[in-house]
DNA sequence: GCGATCAGCT
DNA sequence: CACAGCTGATCGC
């Protein structure tokens, strides 16, 4: 449970998850997501008065958390004072103090944190850095590099500070078996029950908190059904939830609950009292979702354990391991990192110490304190797969086909009082250009989108997922634009893992163009030339980073070079938004980043002493 | 009568 | 298997 005061140390007149005590007295509030712990005093009496007599006071979140608080009547009055955002969307923001008058800017933009409907983190872009709060999350290992709007240009963001959700950032809990894997252990067993007679019914016992609805969603589209649930109430704006949930008892799949909900399973009754219309009992068993982790070293372990003649508990996690935190802060490496949870069992002092590990060296900064042209960023590099590898092995029991669902939104709202959409760097000319870190790269190690594609038909061979593992492909690339209001994590899968196949923020609209013409080299090119820290330079990371990194320092122009080049095919943002490159100098107009080959004929030219200058980069292919 | 806090429970 | 709550008791205003 978050104990987060509300407060960030860089922008402290903005609140956060925390609205009472000094939070109070805030210019702006944000809101990460629906969760009570995250929503503490928001329905005090002082900050409705507040509110009344405040012209510019503002609640951000996102359109579907402001649906389900608002859901809530004793959230109501928030109606006129909150101000959805979208996803992935650059919004100034500004912090006027209504006494004085004085007035702050930031830029604040939404990110998918996959913890539940609408969770999102909020990066915070002004004059004091740029700081990441993480509200609540659960992101697969890898998925941080795919984040736009981390990355400027195809460098990572400097990140002055990360609020954390470290509810498990403890080595205890190193493994968490992935949303596609949980879902799939689960999915079996349903199957496997509800099978056998219209009378075998199955009961959810999940907690009354949205983060199931993944579960509903794909179960109901695995089964052609709809789970029954108390009230449809919160999700009537929301089609693609609405569409798998009901009220009518007449189903063999349950969620809904009662305060004795036990007692009623116990005496083989479903908690809304359900019985079949002839008479004959129903067959129920009960699946809680609980989170179930797993050591580094553990062996494999199912996610279904039967705890009882007709009780399960299934894995689910609604927050990242241990191992997915590390990777996402080792990619991130910022200079702070602030806990918002303290694991049970842990002390903040302990936590804290442990995730000084993961911030940035102080001899990153000092190493590369000559610039003389300008200051290196990190690349931003297809991270290893290391760790989603040997989490199928973990469980490979259990078919990994991944299941997901597409999920819409619901329709773009309009942006109204004072928040202007922009493009971050147009409006910030600040923060990033001094004490950049190093240019800690990471080395590629999958070289294996291929590897993994065989390794889940591999899968799907031994199981029954065969519906479910075919059409994906179209699916995905059919995914609606914004569906990641619901839940981020099961689109960024594999098959569309490359930002190539992922045209978003407002800049790639804007070009709509897959081709790489719009990339200027400026940004890319003098990265082909770039060194490449690697392993124990970039990071301390995890052993499965290790384990992928070599630990020598390297140069590897070439394959940065294509890296680079692959994420220009998807005619990538950059065109208008990429003033801050890896040196601040001007970009050439109308050049771009060379393929491999070229490159190779290039270095081929530099060796001889030719003009390289009658190359054309442009030349198609 | 309301809110805050805590124990207990799931 | 430790999530995100609920309920109920107690205390203070």
């Amino acid at each position: 449970m978050s104990s987060f005061a509300g407060r960030m140390k860089e922008y402290p007149t903005i609140s956060l998850d925390r609205f009472d005590r000094e939070n109070l007295h805030a210019r702006a509030y944000f809101l990460s997501h629906c969760h009570k712990d995250h929503m503490k005093g928001l329905k005090g009496p002082l900050l409705k008065r507040k509110l009344q007599f405040s012209r510019t006071v503002r609640l951000y979140c996102s359109f579907v958390t402001k649906e389900l608080l608002l859901n809530n009547p004793k959230y109501a009055f928030w109606e006129e004072y909150i101000v959805p955002l979208e996803l992935e969307s650059p919004t100034q923001i500004s912090l006027v103090d209504e006494a004085s008058g004085e007035k702050e800017e930031v830029v604040v933009t939404l990110l998918p944190a996959g913890h539940c409907p609408g969770s999102v983190m909020f990066l915070f872009e002004g004059s004091h850095g740029n700081v990441l709060y993480t509200g609540d999350f659960r992101l697969p290992v890898g998925d941080v590099s795919r984040m736009e709007h981390l990355h400027s240009g195809s460098r990572v963001k400097d990140i002055q500070s990360i609020y954390l959700d470290s509810t498990f950032y403890d080595p205890r809990f190193y493994q968490i078996p992935s949303r596609e894997v949980c879902l799939s252990g689960i999915s079996e067993l349903v199957g496997n029950w509800i099978s056998q007679s219209p009378h075998h019914v199955v009961w959810l016992n999940c907690k009354a908190a949205y983060g199931y609805e993944y579960l509903f969603i794909n179960l109901g589209e695995e089964f052609n059904t709809q789970i029954h649930v108390n009230t449809l109430a919160m999700f009537k704006k929301m089609p693609e939830i609405l569409s798998y949930v009901t009220t009518d008892r007449r189903t063999q799949i349950h969620a809904c609950r009662h305060p004795k909900d036990e007692e009623f399973f116990q005496g083989n009754r479903l908690p809304c009292g359900c019985t079949a219309a002839d008479g004959t009992p129903l067959r129920i068993i009960s699946i809680k979702p609980s989170t179930m982790w797993f050591g580094e070293r553990t062996k494999k372990t199912s996610v279904i354990i039967k705890t009882g003649g007709s009780s399960y508990r299934a894995c689910f996690s609604f927050h990242s391991s241990y191992s997915e935190i590390k990777d996402f802060l080792s990619y991130l490496q910022p200079v702070n990192i602030y806990p918002s949870v303290i694991p049970i069992g842990r002390t903040l002092t302990e936590v804290t110490q442990m995730l000084k590990l993961m911030c940035r060296k102080q001899s990153d900064e000092a190493a590369f304190v000559y610039k003389p042209l300008g200051v290196l960023k990190r690349s931003r590099v297809q991270r290893p797969t290391c760790d989603s590898e040997s989490d199928d092995e973990l469980f490979d029991g259990l078919d990994v086909a991944p299941v997901r669902k597409k999920l819409g939104v619901q329709k773009e709202g309009t942006l109204e009082t004072t928040a202007l959409p922009v493009c971050v760097e147009e409006s910030l000319p600040l923060t990033i250009t001094d004490a950049q870190p190093a240019a800690h790269n990471y080395v590629d190690c999958t070289e294996s989108n291929g590897e993994e594609e065989e390794e889940e038909e591999e899968e799907e061979q031994q199981g029954d997922e065969e519906k479910v593992g075919a059409g994906q492909p179209e699916d995905i690339s059919s995914q609606p634009p914004r569906w990641e209001d619901f839940f981020t994590t099961e689109t960024l899968t594999d098959s569309q893992n490359s930002l190539r196949s992922q045209p978003q923020s407002c800049c790639s609209e804007m070009t709509g163009s897959q081709t790489p013409d719009l990339f200027s080299d400026e940004e890319t090119a003098p990265d082909g030339f770039s060194l490449t820290l690697s392993g124990s330079q970039s990071n301390h990371s995890s052993q499965n980073m290790d384990s992928c990194l070599p630990d020598t320092l390297i140069i590897q122009p070439e394959l940065d070079g294509q890296k680079q080049r692959e994420e220009g095919d998807d005619g990538i943002i950059q065109s208008e938004s990429q003033q801050l490159s890896d040196f601040d100098i001007p970009c050439t107009p109308e050049s771009k980043v060379p393929r491999r080959d070229e490159l190779s004929q290039l270095y081929r030219k530099l060796a001889a002493g030719e003009d390289i200058r009658a190359l054309d980069y442009r030349t198609e292919h």
